[in-house]
RNA sequence: GUCCCCAUCGUCUAGCCUGGUCCAGGACACCGGCCUUUCACGCCGGCAACACCGGUUCAAAUCCGGUUGGGGACGCCA
């Protein structure tokens, strides 16, 4: 068998979203796993909404995620050539022909169509006029009047159309550029793409589609359906879903294996494993198990495997990544080693980066103003004596370690009477300004004793009586 | 409205093709518990589903038909 050919083929009207992403995805794994080519196609044909900003946002996107392609980005907009040589042998044939109608009237016949319930389609009128090219004129497909158009999807299984439901669809418009169906089929062949990988939402397309291969007399590719995804109202993901921009995640604070994990297991699956890394994606993955129905976006599972990928990082990986997340929460730093300490305890802590960016913030600056809650409860008259207790024990330390900070507290703890909790969630409080946080005697040893002696004794002199 | 696709816990899903091993398994979320100086992490346990009706069969989540529900497409958009 030839060599598999995928292809992801966006137009660059808006910002990459989720759907697009996890097509992408599924059509870079399938090439992957076969050894195959993954091409990248833009398809700029309608140029009126197209923007370069969106183009660049897709393949900043695709990188981001890791999706690297090995052909193109084609774009159609260079390839009219190609399009008008395709056209030729349409029209020679009488697959295609020249049609003046105005928009106008089709658009008025089209809601006529719809207000009597009926599947509105173009009514024919240009058919056996036998036009010649001319201005306003466009090239529809000659559709065949009867018979049925079928194939076997890879994901859904046979399909069949009636082909009385299609019409003579729009080939090239007036302006000489093509349309959306027609390009597609034109690049496919002409790409020798053998595995055609979109959203389900393209089903009523690939007859049309399959029509037109056969025009030209060519075998269509192999066709599978994969299912959309849908937001938490079940209805088509869009903006008001919340942030759905690929890049919107990363700057959340998402990590591209954790979207990539996610955005594969919606959809499709492997027995019970929910954890992929992406060599296992690759080898796994086939269109047998991708399921048919569509799945609902669920941030708290992206949010949950998010969490897993964080902790499984290289501190000093995840200490880099999380750099460009600090500013936002006024922390400069440039100390790599001291952020990677850091990092190491907040990493089972948080779920994105910017949480964890938020976490980090006493390591960097001042507690105070002390959380109100935290600080009333907690820095009190009563706990003052513990509080200055440990504060004088810690001056007489060497150094901040494990082993004397834990039989300080013991000991404080007993002289006090305090309870532990209570003792504990003072020096919390003083060094942190909050009542969670990691554990105290790495806070400390990462502080340093000077830090933290100046941290009690500004905690001492806030209690008041 | 017409055509097409789909239908297992709230959500993602396993099982369905090759009926019995399924009074349906895993994961997220949620609720308990353990661990613990806090919060997490981790571990243990719990809650929770075969849309409905009919048929085939000794036996149906699994096969067939219908109903209902959901989604998508109906552009000189992609």
């Amino acid at each position: 068998m030839a060599r598999i050919r995928t292809r992801f083929s966006p137009s660059p009207t808006g910002f990459f979203h989720l759907g697009g992403a996890r097509t992408a995805l599924f059509n870079w794994l399938f090439a992957r796993h076969h050894q195959g080519v993954f091409v990248l196609r833009i398809e700029d044909t309608d140029v009126a909404r197209s923007e370069t900003r969106y183009e660049e946002d897709i393949l900043d996107s695709l990188r981001w995620l890791g999706l690297d392609w090995d052909e193109g980005p084609y774009h159609q907009c260079a390839r009219l050539r190609i399009y008008h040589d395709f056209i030729e042998r349409l029209l020679d044939t009488g697959a295609a022909y020249y049609c003046d109608c105005p928009p106008e009237r089709l658009e008025e016949k089209r809601k006529a169509a719809l207000a009597r319930g009926e599947n509105p389609r173009y009514d024919g009128h240009c058919r056996d006029r036998h036009l010649g090219p001319g201005p306003n004129t466009a090239v529809r497909f000659r559709s065949p009047p009867a018979g049925t158009t079928q194939w076997n999807d890879l994901s859904k299984g046979p399909i069949a159309f009636d082909n009385q439901e299609l019409d003579d669809l729009v080939l090239l418009r007036a302006d000489g550029v093509p349309t959306y169906n027609f390009a597609v089929v034109v690049d496919d062949l002409s790409m020798e793409i053998t595995h055609v990988i979109r959203g389900d939402d393209h089903i009523p397309n690939t007859p049309r589609q399959i029509l037109l291969y056969r025009a030209l007399g060519a075998t269509p590719p192999e066709f599978a359906h994969i299912p959309m995804i849908l937001g938490p109202d079940k209805a088509k993901l869009s903006k008001r879903h919340g942030a759905l921009s690929v890049l919107a995640y990363r700057d959340m604070g998402f990590l591209p294996p954790a979207l990539v994990n996610f955005l594969a297991r919606l959809g499709w699956s492997h027995g019970d494993q929910e954890i992929f890394s992406t060599a296992e994606l690759i080898e796994y993955f086939s269109l047998e198990q991708v399921s048919k129905s569509a799945g609902i976006f669920n941030a708290d599972k992206l949010l949950w495997l998010n969490g897993h990928y964080l902790r499984e990082s290289a501190d000093r990986d995840l200490a880099l990544a999380l750099k460009d997340f600090l500013p936002q929460q006024g922390v400069v730093t440039d100390d790599v080693d001291y952020l990677t300490r850091v990092t190491a305890t907040l990493k089972p802590r948080a779920h994105t980066l910017v949480e964890m960016a938020e976490m980090a913030r006493f390591y960097f600056h001042d507690p105070r103003p002390y959380e109100e809650k935290a600080a009333q409860k907690f820095l009190t008259p009563s706990s003052r004596p513990g509080l200055a207790a440990i504060r004088d024990r810690l001056a007489a330390l060497p150094e901040l370690k494990e082993e004397a900070l834990n039989q300080i507290f013991s000991e404080v703890q007993k002289q006090s009477g305090l309870k532990m909790v209570v003792l504990a969630q003072a020096v919390r409080v003083a060094l942190t300004g909050k009542t969670a946080s990691p554990g105290l005697f790495e806070i400390m040893d990462i502080l340093g004793k000077e830090e933290v002696l100046r941290r009690l004794t500004a905690a001492l002199e806030s209690v008041t009586d």
